[in-house]
RNA sequence: GCAGGGGUGGCAGAGCCUGGUCAAAUGCGCUAGGUUGAGGGCCUAGUCCCUUAGUGGGUGCGAGGGUUCAAAUCCCUUCCCCUGCACCA
């Protein structure tokens, strides 16, 4: 028999599906609808095995829910906003080389390539790649409603500008100014992924002391302000170029470095002089909160890659001030008089903290690498638990953790400090251009921080069904959290901003109720551009307005306004589990504010991440493997079993080869045994077919709890593994011969278990076994609890442990080749015992049931061998069996087995009964385990 | 640091909510036997330690302590791992 071609298989099905439209979905009045969604992809390259994984999780819960007699909508569209794109683009004009090599592993031509230069080709490209791939997979999607973001579709621009103009008027769409790294060179914003240094460094808030000395300020950096209670001089490096300048209309003295910094955040820099550090010493200068005239010394650690180049130092509690103070004092014997002011007390540490921990962690100069070490114990343990000291006046008696905030708006407000944002570690963007902190003007923000929204969020993710339900605690976590988004920028690609045409949405904003495009996408392509409007989506999305003030056609705008009404909510939206605290958080607050109440997500889905050979996958490592190579390498439906079958919930799923390899033959077999045995078999009916039925009913019910959860590894496990291994019991219980009905049973349950995982094969074996509808189109088994008789595979497992307990005799036994094995059954008594004791050994322990046992006239009869069996049980209530037969039960079921156990230890077999027996073991019998002798 | 999720046998991974039936499902790997063209696949048995013509004992679920007649499961402490901490896909 030729080997089954499971990639011609899948082809053969996909035109069958195309051709029939099946999953092209249309509103049916009263039938319940089940709308699905996932995030669509970015459209910057080949689709790879981590869409894989979050693209199948719906795709798979899409073909379930329709089986289940659902109307099922699953959309899907591709996303081109934002920056990548067009920077992609970029190198490729600049022969990038790099860039270019991305495209060359991909597989295209160099005059492929060269149109790459245009965003546009890249975006088509991608997109139609995309769509292929999933269709190849046989994603069960309604392609007719696909789209894709940015001005190459005006109508979706529409659509995005609607939504915001919704914000808008909900208040949420606010206008403010924030830091950002920043690189000057392509003058934008720089997030982590465009930098080749400093990933994870954020814009970090210092405050600026002025310390007056004569008409010019020393100003100093600090991240501790509440210390400058406690400053005994000031620090300068003599090696340091420094300037006077006019900051603001004041002279201050800063480094050189801190100008550019100053001006990128909004301060007026104007440079008067410049002088090294070392002209500067020895100056007075007036600390504003304690009015005293301290000194300015040279110390060689301060630098003016972070603060000003000016520092102010507090001995007591910074460990670098006190190894330069001491150093100093080696050269400079005035600095003697100097004694460390203490302003926090913190458990634990005495007069001097800064000294404590400068001896304890062996420090020997102000260039000790492990000072930083030291500086962050003593920073961490002081701002936790240190209450500021009487010398700081109004604020003594709390804690720095709760006076900073408050202490910091005192200094500005009094023209004392000033607020710098600072970078505490080097970032370097991808252009290898050194990055600041820039205070970005008139910038456009979704007030997600604002308190109404979030309460609203909060109702909506109170409503919404969670897969799994442990990630609710990040999500409200998350919805805390959230602070205000900057959702526009000046580059990249996308749709324009409606109140302010300058901006571009960026590429989170534009993405967060899109779902509800799907409702009309198909439609909305056959409305003239120029009658796409605010109006139109009023009415369509809100019910709102009436359709006199709407040009477009009435019927399909009427129709898109059902379709909308239908669908909506999205019932499953599934994602990875990276996007919470950003997309689908998003997706929360922005349903809250544009749609009402009715409509908002029904339920979140969230999956881990995919690893290679449990490598987190990533360019740079060259371990990305595309959708479409997983095809080529395998066959759709072995890469859905495979990763599905490796993980769920939040776990990550490990890419494994040799689980596709196992899965691949697996699926091969199972269509072979299909095709082999589909209405073959005698009418013959004894128990174990009725226990097997009883099996097959468990592990639907099963299968199908899990499917209802999305645990789509519990339900193959149930669904496909625990059934096959149940079969195999079965075959090999009933020898040559099976039941025809139940083989029937087995293989159409099974097929259609397997179905949304597999469904290629599935069809396949589904028509060769003569049925006249499509398997993905029929109705998923449901468990008929009649049929679970737990009895049953007690009595089945108990003949399994008898087959082991046999084995294990006749190993010990040494008899290689027995003649004769006799099985005795326990008498009743034991029989009554084991069920008393079953009964009473939750309520009663020990000696009491001892003593109620005592009272039944069965038991007291047999005296201390009854004690000692009760003893026994009650030590290790497991030895009682699940269900525990009468002897004359036990002994029929053994002789009807008879014929199983002659052929499987290929010998004379004989059941007899306890007190027939002359056998000394013969005792040793108990219910469920009969004694065994080997001959 | 803050927040969320985890730590189970050679490996992967159930069990934990609702304590006893847990030496702990299932799969992989490994060992032996069978089938077969010595391969692959399939079938059977074994796979923590000791003991044994048997169903006995010991150790054990990151570490330590507690509650209980009884803990992988409940409580406390502690160590370790993963993910995220943003202006952006």
């Amino acid at each position: 028999m030729p080997k089954l071609n499971l990639k011609a298989v899948a082809k053969r099905w996909q035109k069958v599906w195309k051709e029939r439209r099946i999953f092209e979905a249309d509103p049916v009045e009263g039938k319940p609808k089940f709308f699905i969604t996932v995030p669509y992809p970015y459209v910057n390259a080949y689709l790879h095995i981590g869409h894989t994984y979050t693209d199948m999780r719906p795709e798979v819960f899409a073909r379930y829910k329709r089986m289940r007699g659902f109307n099922v909508l699953f959309p899907f569209a591709f996303h081109a906003t934002g920056t990548p794109i067009e920077a992609a683009a970029k190198l490729v004009l600049e022969s990038d080389a790099k860039q270019v090599s991305i495209y060359k592993d991909m597989g295209f031509k160099d005059e492929e390539i060269a149109k790459f230069k245009d965003p546009k080709t890249i975006i088509k490209t991608f997109a139609k790649a995309a769509q292929k791939d999933l269709a190849d997979f046989g994603l069960s999607v309604d392609w007719r409603r696909s789209f894709i973001t940015t001005d190459l579709n005006p109508r979706y621009s529409k659509f995005i500008q609607w939504q915001f103009s919704k914000l808008q008027e909900a208040g949420y769409l606010t206008k403010g100014s924030h830091p950002v790294v920043w690189c000057s060179k392509d003058n934008m914003a720089v997030g982590d992924h465009a930098r080749s240094e400093g990933e994870g460094e954020m814009p970090e808030e210092m405050t600026l002391i002025k310390f007056k000395a004569d008409d010019v300020f020393f100003v100093c950096a600090t991240s501790r302000p509440e210390t400058v209670f406690g400053v005994t001089n000031l620090w300068i490096n003599p090696e340091l170029a420094y300037v006077e300048a006019l900051v603001d209309g004041e002279t201050w003295v800063v480094a050189e470095e801190t100008v550019a910094k100053l001006e990128a955040q909004k301060h007026k820099v104007q440079v008067v002089e410049t002088h090294m550090g070392i002209e500067l010493l020895r100056k007075h200068a007036h600390n504003p909160v304690t009015n005293s005239a301290v000194p300015v010394f040279p110390a060689l650690f301060v630098t003016a890659h972070t603060g000003t180049g000016v520092v102010m130092s507090v001995p007591a509690h910074a460990p670098a001030d006190f190894a330069a103070l001491e150093d100093y004092k080696k050269e400079d014997a005035s600095a003697n008089s100097i004694t460390p002011v203490k302003v926090v007390a913190t458990a634990g540490y005495g007069a001097v903290p800064a000294a404590e921990v400068f001896k304890r962690f062996g420090i020997t100069s102000q260039s000790d690498p492990k000072l930083h070490e030291a500086t962050a114990e003593l920073y961490g343990k002081e701002f936790h638990t240190g209450i500021l000291l009487p010398v700081t006046g109004k604020y003594q008696g709390r804690t720095v953790q709760l006076v900073k905030k408050e202490l910091i708006n005192d200094l500005v407000a009094s023209r004392h400090a000033v607020v710098l944002y600072e970078l505490m570690n080097p970032v370097v963007c991808r252009c290898r251009t050194r990055c600041h902190v820039k205070i970005v003007d008139n910038q456009w923000f979704l007030a997600y921080g604002k308190t109404d929204w979030k309460e609203k969020t909060h109702k909506a993710l109170a409503q919404c069904k969670l897969y799994p339900e442990k990630v609710r605690a990040q999500f409200t976590h998350v919805i805390d959290w959230l602070k205000d988004w900057a959702c526009a920028r000046q580059l990249g690609m996308g749709t324009r901003l409606p109140v302010d045409k300058e901006w571009i949405i960026e590429s989170l904003s534009d993405s967060t109720i899109y779902n509800a495009y799907y409702a009309i996408a198909h439609h909305v392509k056959n409305v003239p551009l120029s009658q796409v409007n605010n109006a139109l989506f009023d009415y369509v999305f809100l019910g709102r307005g009436s359709l006199d003030g709407i040009k477009a056609d009435h019927n399909l705008v009427m129709q898109m306004e059902q379709e909308f009404t239908y669908w909506y909510p999205v019932d499953f939206r599934n994602s990875g589990k990276d996007l919470v605290q950003n997309h689908l958080a998003f997706y929360l607050f922005n349903h809250t504010a544009v749609f009402p109440e009715k409509h908002w997500p029904a339920g979140i889905g969230v999956n881990g991440y995919v690893t290679l050979n449990q490598q987190k996958m990533s360019k740079s490592k060259g371990n990305v493997r595309f959708m479409r190579d997983l095809a080529k390498a395998w066959s759709p439906d072995v890469v859905r079993m495979t990763i599905l079958a490796n993980a769920e919930e939040l776990d990550d799923v490990d890419w494994d080869d040799d689980a596709a390899a196992s899965n691949s033959q697996k699926l091969l077999q199972w269509h072979q045994f299909a095709m082999d045995n589909y209405g073959k078999g005698d009418s013959v009916k004894t128990d174990v077919d009725a226990w097997f039925v009883s099996k097959l009913n468990e592990c639907v019910r099963d299968a199908t709890a899990a499917m209802d959860l999305t645990l789509f590894r519990t339900a193959l496990q149930c669904g496909f593994f625990d059934v096959q291994r149940h079969f195999k019991w079965y075959a090999r219980r009933r020898g040559k011969s099976w039941n025809v009905e139940t083989v029937k049973l087995f293989i159409d349950v099974q097929t259609l278990l397997l179905a949304p995982f597999v469904p290629h094969v599935c069809e396949e074996i589904w028509m060769k076994v003569q049925k006249q509808t499509l398997a993905s189109t029929e109705h998923w088994p449901l468990a008929d609890e009649n049929a679970i008789r737990p009895e049953l595979d007690a009595i089945e497992s108990g003949l399994a442990q008898t087959v082991d307990d046999v084995s294990t005799v006749k190993e010990l036994s040494k008899i290689s080749m027995p003649r004769n094995i006799m099985l005795v059954v326990a008498d009743d008594w034991k029989s009554h015992l084991f069920s008393f004791v079953k009964n009473h050994v939750k309520s009663a322990r020990g000696q009491d049931l001892v003593k109620t046992a005592m009272q039944d006239a069965v038991i007291r009869e047999h005296g201390s061998d009854a004690v000692a069996l009760i003893q026994r049980l009650v030590k290790d209530p497991g030895r009682i069996p699940a269900v525990v037969l009468h002897q004359e039960a036990a002994f029929q079921f053994l002789k009807d087995s008879i014929p199983f156990l002659k052929d499987t230890f290929g010998c004379e077999v004989v059941v007899v009964k306890e007190r027939d027996s002359q056998e000394p073991k013969a005792k040793q019998a108990l219910p469920g385990k009969p004694a065994i002798i080997i001959s």
